[in-house]
DNA sequence: TCCAATTTGTACGTATGTATT
DNA sequence: CAATACATACGTACAAATTGG
């Protein structure tokens, strides 16, 4: 199915790998005596693969070079291209399909932020997706000295930490850990989360509105906790988006952290006043 | 078994390795035969002070054991101790100080993104901070599919592609990697990026004022490029920043990702309407 | 429906250089 | 210096999924 190409000097070479492939070498000086030891052979493939994906070489969703076309390419064996494979597909950047291919990952679910305080139940409605909350823990303990900044209430207060785990289609899509601010919202620990919305049990409970958020992104390394929540490497890089939030009467009732799936983004739009 | 009696502050320095660190301990069942091989100790070492950290009970800026309680605490070589150190300061979330000991890191600069179309030179300058622009790379190609469907030109049509590594006190900040429609920017190629904010160069080239911005962000791993570039290790997360900007006329101008170093973040307010 | 080709998934074995003991 | 353990790299073989004739 491949067409072939004669190249300049008689040669046929594979329609696909001299396409898909620039001129990258792998240096093989490890074993050699030399004075800078070089990376592991599958960690350098991975590099030159990395490197297709971030310069938009490789489109989203499109077909990368079979393990076979890789390995006469770059004159590795098999097991060293899968290797190489294996850590991007743990970065979330590869996805493999059997008896198929390898593929660069889509991107994920795309989550509205920005223009109100983030709430994943309304987001996700719009969009028409079903999804199930699960939560993985809550228990309510005195505000540790960073909490208590936060929610601005005295160190030592009782405040509630509430963990939930998103699930769409049976896969974790984000880990939502919160905490709450007990004084402006009593009765809070007997609500259902798995149910009720965190903000509508907000609302009712310290009976004002929500108005105000403070949003906070950065990136992280998941660990092991937050892997298996979601169901992701330790190493791989996960999107955190920090909020704090405030009633009608500029009280914080929520200091929130949510750890999204490699693959996962949160999308903004502005418009510039005139 | 979650619920921690909160000491009095100083407790916290004096009695630090009793007050600081839990019941954790680390799996030696590598050497035995044991079925299920444990991670490295220097790998379950570092989760649990990532953990630590995640989970806010070490705040930041404040003192980490040191080696030697670590040593002590965990039955461990101050080798592998520091190794499991080295692999959370090449993350960004612990800094060593020589001679005084190891810190939870401080957040670097925040950047403010939301209310309108991002400009690193706009928000910079409103913080008083002072900051040098390199043009790493910057060329004329055909677009590629991926890119003319982000700019909505005809593949093959010419674009610009720039690279501005921004740095406050002489240390790398983020990375800056924009697309630019030259059919709507004629003459932007001889702009000197260095002195002239791209922005204000688009707006005079064009003719026309920056008015929409789409903005998506998500996380991934530096990769071996822009580990050099930002000065990070490759294993680190960084924070994506991609943009789509365009002019009154609503015609896409620039299609750039914003890659910030870990430890940078990236701020947004944003008020509930009535 | 069946077969062949392609591609990923899995499980071995061997050799070699490095690091530790 | 020798023994051991480990990581790296290569090679082979076969199973399972997918596609197209």
């Amino acid at each position: 199915m491949t067409a072939r190409v004669l190249k300049s000097e008689g040669s046929f070479i594979d329609d696909a790998s001299s396409a898909l492939m620039g001129d990258e070498t792998i240096d093989r000086s490890r074993h050699a005596g030399d004075s800078k030891p070089s990376p592991a052979l599958h960690v350098q493939l991975a590099d030159i693969i990395r490197e297709k994906i971030y310069g938009h070489e490789w489109g989203s969703n499109s077909k990368i070079p079979s393990e076979h076309e890789l390995m006469v390419r770059f004159d590795l064996a098999r097991g060293t291209v899968r290797r190489a494979i294996s850590l991007l597909v743990d970065e979330g950047l590869l996805a493999r399909r059997h008896g198929k291919g390898t593929f660069v990952a889509e991107p994920g679910i795309s989550h509205a932020a920005g223009a109100r305080p983030f709430s994943f139940a309304a987001t996700l409605h719009e969009q028409g997706k079903d999804f199930v909350t699960r939560v993985a823990d809550a228990w309510v303990t005195p505000a540790s000295p960073d909490v208590a900044r936060e929610l601005e209430v005295a160190p030592g207060t009782d405040v509630m930490f509430l963990r939930r785990v998103r699930s769409v289609d049976g896969e974790p899509i984000m880990c939502q850990e919160s905490w709450l601010n007990l004084s402006e919202c009593p009765g809070l620990p007997d609500t259902d989360f798995t149910q009720e919305p965190l903000f509508d049990a907000v609302q009712r409970c310290s009976g004002r509105k929500i108005k105000y958020s403070h949003m906070h992104y950065c990136a992280r390394i998941a660990g092991k906790e937050h892997g298996e929540l979601l169901g992701c490497d330790e190493a791989a890089a996960v999107l955190l988006l920090e909020q704090t939030i405030r009633l009608v009467d500029k009280k914080v009732i929520e200091w929130s952290t949510t750890w999204f799936k490699p693959g996962q983004s949160v999308v903004t739009d502005a418009v510039q006043p005139d």
